[in-house]
DNA sequence: CAAATATAATAGTAATACTATCAATATCTA
DNA sequence: TAGATATTGATAGTATTACTATTATATTTG
């Protein structure tokens, strides 16, 4: 697996950024450095004018790679959740239980990032703790129609839809399949958020997981007279 | 109803804000056209300077209300949710159907406000939509932990607590009662946003409303056996 | 009416979020 | 290998933000 996911490439929306940051090593400094620092000093907090300082190139550098920090922010975040689906398609593809399958798919979608895979320059695990405090962010704005419509959210509503669909091979009658995949996603970013933050909010915490709270939740939901 | 709205208060921590802008007229038109400001411009491209130029008033006078803008939104957020509170209190206490009090809190603590009910100077069904696109914006930060603990978030944190009691009653045995009640909170606004930017991503449209999908979700899984 | 308080006006600072220009390198190509 | 081209770095500059400080002017209250 590790071999495996070292060569493959995420696609993303080349809209995103003015110059793609796989092409160069300055590009690759920009993302590497950029997971680090947001994480460490928060998304409001990071500036490219620090950015800069940090990997010893210019601020002006930066801005041929990425119009702004908002949009590095959905580069990051494209790439996070295109390596999770990738992850997901890799551990269902060919099963053939549909509700191991659809097991399997919220365990992916839900899990925490334990140890750092390496596509070289990329930090997976604090990438995962930057999804979790800072995604909202990329999409509560008053852009988000436009960019939605230049396609800046593709990866996740994929996402989502891949999820709803293995919902509805479960159970087909259920009625409301895409509400429960993209509660599943969200919900669990917040589960994580919360575990950290807010610990009376959540039963979550070192001995219960959110995947095992959305398992439970999804296969109630979609199977009342059989489950538990 | 609505006579017995005007007349009530919402503690709010006074932490908060600088000077309490209950207290003065200057105070109120803050609060009044920062509503209105924030739904139109949204929070980022709101600031202190251009709410001074539109109620006529100083910046340097704002800044005696509020520290800053993450502040006011902290106490609009905390307004929001003590007036959510009030409504769902008035509305179960005294109900001694279990089921019926929990589908009837859900009920209001899912459904969007559609008319002002007209605390003078503060719009609701505004201020609801500003929740639903900037709430997690101010706890989504590296203060939060710090601002936790002064107790800037206690009403919502009550809210989802009274939420939690309300599913325990029903169901005692449910493993997840608190990770339920925060997922309906914080996976209600979402969907609400959902519906007006990924309509894809949810079934919640002009027929289907959040509160159908959380009302049917909480209760296939609090009562697997006899539900649907 | 005097004192206290609230608000307004003005000015000023450091940082942010850029844009523009030009020089220095590196690289690629004829 | 010279010459063109692309990439990066350095410097400077602008408008805006997010404040703080000071002083003046209303307004309230005792």
């Amino acid at each position: 697996m590790e071999r495996l996911m070292q060569s493959i490439r995420i696609g993303i929306n080349d809209k995103i950024y003015v110059k793609d940051p796989e092409s160069s090593d300055l590009g690759k400094r920009i993302i590497e450095q950029s997971i680090l620092m947001i994480d460490e000093m928060g998304f409001e907090s990071f500036t490219f004018k620090k950015l800069g300082v940090c990997i010893k190139s210019n601020e002006s550098s930066i801005y041929r790679y990425f119009e702004n920090k908002h949009k590095l922010l959905l580069y990051l975040a494209s790439w996070y959740w295109g390596w999770v689906e990738y992850k997901m398609v890799f551990a269902t593809t060919g099963m053939t239980d549909k509700n191991e399958k659809l097991k399997r798919a919220i365990e992916i979608l839900t899990q925490t990032v334990k140890e750092d895979v390496s596509f070289s320059h990329i930090n997976e695990v604090l990438l995962n703790k930057i999804v979790i405090n800072e995604y909202s962010k990329s999409y509560l704005t008053k852009e988000v129609d436009q960019e939605n419509k230049e396609g800046y959210f593709v990866i996740y509503k994929r996402l989502v839809n891949r999820l709803h669909e293995m919902i509805k091979a479960v159970n087909e009658s259920y009625p409301y399949p895409s509400s429960l995949a993209s509660t599943v996603l969200e919900g669990s970013l917040h589960q994580y958020f919360l575990k950290e933050h807010f610990p009376m909010l959540t039963d979550c915490n070192d001995n219960i997981t959110p995947t095992e709270y959305f398992t439970d939740l999804v296969f109630r939901a979609l199977n009342p007279k059989t489950y538990g």
